[in-house]
DNA sequence: ATAAAAAAGGATAAAAAAGTCTTAAAATGA
DNA sequence: TCATTTTAAGACTTTTTTATCCTTTTTTAT
Protein backbone atom coordinates (compact mmCIF):
# COMPACT_ATOMS: atom_id res chain seq x y z
CA UNK A 1 0.00 0.00 0.00
CA UNK A 2 2.56 2.70 1.03
CA UNK A 3 5.72 0.60 1.67
CA UNK A 4 7.40 -1.89 -0.45
CA UNK A 5 7.42 -5.43 -0.34
CA UNK A 6 10.73 -5.63 1.46
CA UNK A 7 9.62 -2.98 3.89
CA UNK A 8 6.43 -4.81 4.56
CA UNK A 9 8.18 -8.18 4.87
CA UNK A 10 10.82 -5.85 7.37
CA UNK A 11 8.53 -4.42 9.53
CA UNK A 12 6.98 -8.00 10.00
CA UNK A 13 10.34 -9.63 10.74
CA UNK A 14 11.06 -7.20 13.19
CA UNK A 15 7.91 -7.93 14.90
CA UNK A 16 8.51 -11.02 15.35
CA UNK A 17 12.65 -11.21 15.93
CA UNK A 18 11.66 -9.30 19.09
CA UNK A 19 8.97 -10.93 20.25
CA UNK A 20 10.66 -14.41 19.80
CA UNK A 21 13.94 -12.49 21.78
CA UNK A 22 12.60 -10.85 24.33
CA UNK A 23 15.03 -13.02 26.63
CA UNK A 24 18.25 -11.73 24.73
CA UNK A 25 18.45 -14.61 22.55
CA UNK A 26 18.97 -14.20 18.56
CA UNK A 27 16.66 -15.82 15.82
CA UNK A 28 17.46 -17.41 11.85
CA UNK A 29 15.98 -15.85 8.84
CA UNK A 30 14.69 -18.99 8.11
CA UNK A 31 12.37 -19.41 11.15
CA UNK A 32 11.72 -15.72 11.02
CA UNK A 33 10.62 -15.76 7.40
CA UNK A 34 8.46 -19.33 7.87
CA UNK A 35 6.27 -17.36 10.72
CA UNK A 36 5.80 -14.06 9.07
CA UNK A 37 4.79 -15.67 5.56
CA UNK A 38 7.98 -13.67 3.79
CA UNK A 39 9.85 -15.27 0.85
CA UNK A 40 13.74 -16.32 2.77
CA UNK A 41 16.24 -15.16 0.55
CA UNK A 42 14.53 -11.63 -0.87
CA UNK A 43 13.84 -10.76 2.75
CA UNK A 44 17.33 -12.28 4.72
CA UNK A 45 18.67 -9.41 2.13
CA UNK A 46 16.80 -7.09 3.59
CA UNK A 47 17.50 -7.77 7.02
CA UNK A 48 21.08 -7.74 6.26
CA UNK A 49 20.75 -4.58 4.81
CA UNK A 50 18.90 -3.24 8.03
CA UNK A 51 21.56 -4.84 9.69
CA UNK A 52 24.59 -3.02 8.07
CA UNK A 53 22.76 0.28 8.86
CA UNK A 54 22.39 -0.17 12.33
CA UNK A 55 18.93 -0.65 12.64
CA UNK A 56 18.92 -3.96 13.88
CA UNK A 57 21.65 -6.15 14.64
CA UNK A 58 22.85 -10.11 13.57
CA UNK A 59 25.73 -12.31 14.90
CA UNK A 60 26.91 -15.10 12.59
CA UNK A 61 27.63 -18.33 13.25
CA UNK A 62 25.24 -21.58 15.29
CA UNK A 63 23.39 -19.58 17.85
CA UNK A 64 23.60 -16.70 16.17
CA UNK A 65 20.58 -14.95 14.11
CA UNK A 66 19.00 -11.30 13.87
CA UNK A 67 18.29 -9.53 17.19
CA UNK A 68 17.49 -5.78 18.42
CA UNK A 69 19.36 -3.91 21.28
CA UNK A 70 17.27 -2.33 23.36
CA UNK A 71 18.51 1.30 22.08
CA UNK A 72 17.42 0.13 18.48
CA UNK A 73 13.85 -1.57 19.51
CA UNK A 74 12.80 1.81 21.27
CA UNK A 75 14.16 3.65 18.01
CA UNK A 76 10.86 4.46 15.70
CA UNK A 77 9.53 2.86 12.83
CA UNK A 78 9.95 5.37 10.44
CA UNK A 79 13.77 4.77 10.45
CA UNK A 80 12.71 1.53 9.39
CA UNK A 81 11.19 2.57 6.54
CA UNK A 82 13.20 5.20 5.60
CA UNK A 83 16.03 3.02 5.34
CA UNK A 84 14.39 -0.05 3.40
CA UNK A 85 12.61 2.61 0.67
CA UNK A 86 14.51 5.62 1.11
CA UNK A 87 12.02 8.60 1.55
CA UNK A 88 10.40 8.87 -2.05
CA UNK A 89 7.39 8.51 -0.18
CA UNK A 90 7.19 11.46 2.46
CA UNK A 91 8.34 14.22 -0.29
CA UNK A 92 7.71 14.90 -4.47
CA UNK A 93 4.53 16.08 -5.70
CA UNK A 94 1.41 13.94 -5.65
CA UNK A 95 1.28 14.54 -9.45
CA UNK A 96 4.77 14.09 -10.35
CA UNK A 97 5.49 18.08 -11.15
CA UNK A 98 8.99 18.96 -11.64
CA UNK A 99 7.81 22.16 -10.21
CA UNK A 100 5.60 22.18 -7.19
CA UNK A 101 6.37 23.76 -3.61
CA UNK A 102 4.68 26.50 -1.48
CA UNK A 103 5.12 29.22 -4.24
CA UNK A 104 3.45 27.45 -7.22
CA UNK A 105 1.35 24.35 -5.55
CA UNK A 106 -0.24 21.63 -7.32
CA UNK A 107 -3.74 21.16 -6.91
CA UNK A 108 -3.46 18.88 -4.33
CA UNK A 109 -0.34 20.23 -2.63
CA UNK A 110 -2.52 20.99 0.27
CA UNK A 111 -4.70 18.80 0.23
CA UNK A 112 -1.83 16.16 0.45
CA UNK A 113 -0.05 17.49 2.98
CA UNK A 114 -1.80 16.83 5.81
CA UNK A 115 -2.06 13.08 4.62
CA UNK A 116 1.34 13.09 4.53
CA UNK A 117 2.31 14.83 7.67
CA UNK A 118 0.26 12.11 9.05
CA UNK A 119 1.70 9.35 7.99
CA UNK A 120 5.36 10.78 9.13
CA UNK A 121 3.50 11.36 12.71
CA UNK A 122 2.36 8.31 12.97
CA UNK A 123 5.52 6.44 11.91
CA UNK A 124 7.80 8.55 13.93
CA UNK A 125 5.49 8.33 17.22
CA UNK A 126 5.32 4.46 16.97
CA UNK A 127 8.62 2.28 17.85
CA UNK A 128 9.25 -1.32 16.76
CA UNK A 129 8.98 -2.68 20.32
CA UNK A 130 5.45 -0.55 20.36
CA UNK A 131 4.47 -3.13 17.08
CA UNK A 132 6.03 -6.17 19.22
CA UNK A 133 3.72 -5.79 21.96
CA UNK A 134 0.87 -5.30 20.01
CA UNK A 135 2.02 -9.17 18.91
CA UNK A 136 2.43 -10.37 22.01
CA UNK A 137 -1.14 -9.49 22.81
CA UNK A 138 -2.27 -11.79 20.31
CA UNK A 139 -4.53 -9.31 19.00
CA UNK A 140 -3.48 -10.22 15.67
CA UNK A 141 -1.28 -12.15 13.51
CA UNK A 142 1.89 -12.61 11.22
CA UNK A 143 0.86 -15.69 9.44
CA UNK A 144 -2.29 -17.20 8.66
CA UNK A 145 -3.23 -19.61 11.28
CA UNK B 1 4.11 9.52 -4.52
CA UNK B 2 0.49 7.84 -3.81
CA UNK B 3 0.17 6.85 -7.88
CA UNK B 4 1.86 5.20 -10.66
CA UNK B 5 3.74 6.87 -13.31
CA UNK B 6 0.48 6.30 -15.75
CA UNK B 7 -1.92 7.71 -13.31
CA UNK B 8 0.45 10.80 -12.70
CA UNK B 9 0.58 11.12 -16.62
CA UNK B 10 -2.77 10.69 -17.08
CA UNK B 11 -4.13 13.27 -14.15
CA UNK B 12 -1.82 15.83 -16.03
CA UNK B 13 -2.94 15.45 -19.23
CA UNK B 14 -6.53 15.69 -18.07
CA UNK B 15 -5.76 18.83 -16.27
CA UNK B 16 -4.24 20.50 -19.88
CA UNK B 17 -6.82 18.60 -21.52
CA UNK B 18 -9.70 20.86 -20.00
CA UNK B 19 -8.08 23.91 -20.05
CA UNK B 20 -7.28 23.98 -23.92
CA UNK B 21 -10.75 22.42 -25.05
CA UNK B 22 -12.99 25.00 -22.22
CA UNK B 23 -14.37 26.14 -25.89
CA UNK B 24 -15.35 22.57 -26.48
CA UNK B 25 -12.46 21.56 -28.73
CA UNK B 26 -10.28 18.35 -29.24
CA UNK B 27 -6.72 18.19 -28.53
CA UNK B 28 -4.36 15.61 -30.11
CA UNK B 29 -2.02 13.45 -27.60
CA UNK B 30 1.05 14.76 -29.40
CA UNK B 31 0.43 18.35 -27.96
CA UNK B 32 -0.85 16.93 -24.33
CA UNK B 33 2.27 14.96 -23.89
CA UNK B 34 4.79 18.05 -24.96
CA UNK B 35 2.83 20.08 -22.52
CA UNK B 36 2.75 17.88 -19.63
CA UNK B 37 6.06 16.56 -19.72
CA UNK B 38 4.96 12.81 -20.25
CA UNK B 39 6.38 10.46 -22.68
CA UNK B 40 4.09 10.36 -25.64
CA UNK B 41 3.15 6.50 -26.83
CA UNK B 42 2.99 5.64 -22.78
CA UNK B 43 0.50 8.48 -22.15
CA UNK B 44 -1.43 7.66 -25.08
CA UNK B 45 -2.17 4.18 -24.13
CA UNK B 46 -3.32 5.43 -20.68
CA UNK B 47 -5.60 7.63 -22.63
CA UNK B 48 -6.97 5.43 -24.45
CA UNK B 49 -7.66 3.15 -21.37
CA UNK B 50 -9.35 5.89 -20.05
CA UNK B 51 -11.08 6.67 -23.15
CA UNK B 52 -12.61 2.79 -23.61
CA UNK B 53 -13.52 3.58 -19.74
CA UNK B 54 -15.58 6.61 -19.93
CA UNK B 55 -13.51 8.54 -17.66
CA UNK B 56 -12.59 11.07 -21.06
CA UNK B 57 -13.49 11.24 -24.76
CA UNK B 58 -12.15 11.13 -27.82
CA UNK B 59 -12.80 11.14 -31.32
CA UNK B 60 -10.71 9.49 -34.58
CA UNK B 61 -9.40 11.44 -37.28
CA UNK B 62 -8.66 15.31 -38.21
CA UNK B 63 -9.94 17.87 -36.32
CA UNK B 64 -10.31 15.01 -33.43
CA UNK B 65 -8.23 13.84 -29.93
CA UNK B 66 -9.36 14.42 -26.54
CA UNK B 67 -11.55 15.68 -24.70
CA UNK B 68 -14.17 15.79 -22.09
CA UNK B 69 -17.87 16.56 -21.94
CA UNK B 70 -19.11 18.74 -19.34
CA UNK B 71 -20.42 15.28 -17.42
CA UNK B 72 -16.73 14.13 -17.27
CA UNK B 73 -15.29 17.22 -16.32
CA UNK B 74 -17.52 16.77 -13.00
CA UNK B 75 -16.69 13.77 -11.96
CA UNK B 76 -14.12 13.30 -9.01
CA UNK B 77 -10.94 12.66 -9.29
CA UNK B 78 -10.81 9.07 -7.27
CA UNK B 79 -12.71 7.92 -10.47
CA UNK B 80 -9.44 8.74 -13.12
CA UNK B 81 -7.23 7.05 -10.25
CA UNK B 82 -9.12 4.04 -9.73
CA UNK B 83 -9.68 3.69 -13.64
CA UNK B 84 -6.02 3.85 -13.76
CA UNK B 85 -4.77 2.07 -10.58
CA UNK B 86 -7.47 0.15 -9.77
CA UNK B 87 -8.00 0.32 -5.72
CA UNK B 88 -5.06 -0.78 -4.09
CA UNK B 89 -4.04 2.18 -2.51
CA UNK B 90 -7.38 2.33 -1.04
CA UNK B 91 -7.39 -1.19 0.65
CA UNK B 92 -4.96 -3.17 1.74
CA UNK B 93 -3.16 -3.98 5.19
CA UNK B 94 -0.28 -1.74 5.14
CA UNK B 95 2.36 -3.78 6.64
CA UNK B 96 1.03 -6.81 4.10
CA UNK B 97 -1.05 -9.10 6.55
CA UNK B 98 -2.90 -11.65 4.66
CA UNK B 99 -5.38 -11.22 8.01
CA UNK B 100 -5.87 -8.04 8.87
CA UNK B 101 -9.12 -6.31 9.86
CA UNK B 102 -11.48 -5.14 12.61
CA UNK B 103 -11.58 -8.15 14.29
CA UNK B 104 -7.73 -8.77 14.33
CA UNK B 105 -6.12 -5.04 13.54
CA UNK B 106 -2.49 -5.10 12.94
CA UNK B 107 -0.32 -2.52 14.74
CA UNK B 108 -0.98 -0.06 12.79
CA UNK B 109 -4.28 -0.38 11.11
CA UNK B 110 -6.00 2.26 13.36
CA UNK B 111 -3.41 4.46 12.40
CA UNK B 112 -3.31 3.75 8.67
CA UNK B 113 -6.94 3.94 8.85
CA UNK B 114 -7.68 7.90 8.77
CA UNK B 115 -4.83 8.92 6.60
CA UNK B 116 -6.17 6.20 3.97
CA UNK B 117 -9.89 7.94 4.23
CA UNK B 118 -8.21 10.93 4.07
CA UNK B 119 -7.04 10.64 0.96
CA UNK B 120 -10.35 9.16 -0.44
CA UNK B 121 -12.41 12.09 1.10
CA UNK B 122 -9.80 14.37 -1.02
CA UNK B 123 -9.81 12.47 -4.21
CA UNK B 124 -13.31 12.35 -3.50
CA UNK B 125 -14.49 15.83 -3.52
CA UNK B 126 -12.14 16.76 -6.06
CA UNK B 127 -13.08 17.21 -9.28
CA UNK B 128 -11.50 17.10 -12.44
CA UNK B 129 -12.72 20.74 -13.48
CA UNK B 130 -11.61 21.70 -10.17
CA UNK B 131 -7.51 20.99 -10.94
CA UNK B 132 -8.35 22.36 -14.45
CA UNK B 133 -9.43 25.73 -13.12
CA UNK B 134 -6.96 25.92 -10.51
CA UNK B 135 -4.39 25.65 -13.61
CA UNK B 136 -6.11 28.60 -15.47
CA UNK B 137 -5.46 30.90 -12.72
CA UNK B 138 -1.91 30.02 -13.07
CA UNK B 139 -0.63 29.24 -9.69
CA UNK B 140 1.46 26.35 -10.52
CA UNK B 141 2.73 24.77 -13.94
CA UNK B 142 2.74 21.14 -16.00
CA UNK B 143 5.78 21.80 -17.18
CA UNK B 144 9.57 23.72 -16.39
CA UNK B 145 8.91 26.67 -18.08
C1' DA C 1 41.39 -29.13 13.70
C1' DT C 2 37.06 -29.93 11.97
C1' DA C 3 32.24 -29.86 11.18
C1' DA C 4 28.17 -27.35 11.50
C1' DA C 5 25.37 -23.19 11.82
C1' DA C 6 24.47 -18.99 10.63
C1' DA C 7 24.83 -14.30 8.21
C1' DA C 8 27.07 -11.88 4.09
C1' DG C 9 27.88 -11.29 -0.66
C1' DG C 10 27.43 -11.85 -5.57
C1' DA C 11 25.39 -13.37 -9.69
C1' DT C 12 21.36 -14.48 -11.83
C1' DA C 13 16.26 -14.98 -12.87
C1' DA C 14 11.39 -13.84 -13.00
C1' DA C 15 7.69 -10.59 -12.81
C1' DA C 16 5.81 -6.15 -13.01
C1' DA C 17 5.96 -1.42 -14.41
C1' DA C 18 7.28 1.87 -17.67
C1' DG C 19 8.15 3.02 -22.22
C1' DT C 20 8.67 2.48 -27.57
C1' DC C 21 7.49 1.24 -32.23
C1' DT C 22 4.77 -0.33 -35.97
C1' DT C 23 0.55 -1.16 -38.10
C1' DA C 24 -4.52 -0.78 -38.33
C1' DA C 25 -8.83 1.63 -38.13
C1' DA C 26 -11.68 5.67 -38.25
C1' DA C 27 -12.78 10.23 -39.64
C1' DT C 28 -12.25 14.24 -42.50
C1' DG C 29 -11.71 17.11 -46.43
C1' DA C 30 -10.38 17.73 -51.03
C1' DT D 1 -11.89 7.96 -54.09
C1' DC D 2 -7.65 9.21 -51.95
C1' DA D 3 -4.46 11.36 -48.96
C1' DT D 4 -4.11 12.98 -44.39
C1' DT D 5 -4.88 13.18 -39.54
C1' DT D 6 -5.72 11.22 -35.53
C1' DT D 7 -6.92 7.47 -32.07
C1' DA D 8 -6.59 2.25 -31.33
C1' DA D 9 -4.26 -1.97 -30.92
C1' DG D 10 -0.54 -5.11 -30.54
C1' DA D 11 4.09 -6.59 -30.19
C1' DC D 12 8.20 -5.54 -28.36
C1' DT D 13 12.04 -3.44 -25.32
C1' DT D 14 13.86 -1.48 -21.13
C1' DT D 15 13.95 -0.64 -16.32
C1' DT D 16 12.71 -1.57 -11.69
C1' DT D 17 11.11 -4.56 -8.26
C1' DT D 18 10.87 -8.89 -6.38
C1' DA D 19 12.94 -13.25 -5.78
C1' DT D 20 16.29 -17.29 -6.00
C1' DC D 21 20.70 -19.71 -5.82
C1' DC D 22 25.39 -20.48 -4.84
C1' DT D 23 29.56 -19.42 -2.53
C1' DT D 24 32.16 -17.22 1.20
C1' DT D 25 32.97 -15.70 5.81
C1' DT D 26 32.34 -15.82 10.67
C1' DT D 27 31.40 -18.14 14.79
C1' DT D 28 30.66 -21.99 17.83
C1' DA D 29 30.97 -26.53 19.62
C1' DT D 30 32.95 -30.97 19.47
Amino acid sequence: MFFSKGCEYAIRAVIYILNETAKGGRIGVKSICKNVEAPESFTAKVLQDLSRRKVISSIKGPGGGFFLTEDQANKPVINLVKAVDGDQIFQGCGLGLAQCNEASPCPLHYEFKPIRDQLVKVLSQTKMADLASAYSKGTFFLKVE
